[in-house]
DNA sequence: TGGAAACCTTGGAGCCACACCAATGTCAAG
DNA sequence: CTTGACATTGGTGTGGCTCCAAGGTTTCCA
């Protein structure tokens, strides 16, 4: 199958597909007499776990650490247990921030509700007043 | 004040001090004779207000729309009630996205609690399967 | 006075995970 | 024979920095 068919298989873009290829993430397929790709199954089953890892954010890296696992299955699992934790960990810190982040700005939000003149915004005062220093409606005191 | 001043007096890297001067987010300052940058209070104002935003996670480019407003307070604040809804839109979208994706990790996750060879690792098993299109712990069908 | 350490300058590359582009080559259908 | 869809390579752009190299300047201490 050519590049076109597997980026149909998997809806990966042909891009991304090269990009992976280019990255070391997949493997060089084999060429047909025109140049062009020639993939097999193997691929898109590879292509898939790539794209499933990546649903779940896992960077690039680790899944290439992931995938050379899948490759010494008598390895033992302990890293893949750490892998997964580190990514629960990032997940849960930036959710964390975020978090903090929603309230702050509903706080702003709430400064102004109606259009005027920018100079009486509340949100800009408020901006403003954070940049001297002072507590703010983002970030009480 | 020097550069290393102003970064000190700020906590921001002076790295990033010339990154924002670069992109027109802090305005060129003047020169000591040596070619030295020398700021001024208005300066540390600016980048405090900068800061404070990117705390807030805007975008740099609304950073420096919201600031051409505190230039032009005559001008309508609607815009800055836009650009302010639209980064809590982004901010909720992506607590959403990221809330589904830490369920999914600790699914995964349940799947392996001890260490062993990593052909018998229930994550491993887990992502092999989600390629292979079952449904799998973290995306269940 | 000398020399090291700490600061400053510019310009450019690297990070992540792609997306998009141009110029060119190949192939199947009408 | 042309049109259009597909393929190739290589390069650039994104955001928001961060780090580096190669040099110039200032400051501090013996």
């Amino acid at each position: 199958m050519k590049i076109g068919e597997l980026s149909g298989a998997t809806g990966v873009d042909t891009d991304t597909i090269r990009f992976y290829e280019k990255t070391g993430l997949l493997p060089a397929p084999a060429r047909h007499s025109n140049g062009y790709r020639a993939y097999g199954p193997e691929h898109v089953e590879r292509l898939a776990f790539v794209r499933h890892c990546r649903a779940l954010d896992i960077p690039l890296a680790d899944v290439g650490r992931l995938l050379s696992f899948s490759y010494r299955p008598s390895e033992d699992c302990g890293d893949i247990n750490g892998l997964i934790d580190e990514q629960i960990t990032r997940v849960r810190a930036r959710l964390a921030s975020l978090r903090a982040l929603e309230k702050q700005l509903a706080m702003l939000r709430g400064r102004c509700n109606n259009p005027h003149a920018s100079n009486g915004c509340g949100i800009l005062t408020e901006l403003v007043a954070a940049a001297h220093g002072e507590a703010c409606a983002c970030h009480p005191a």
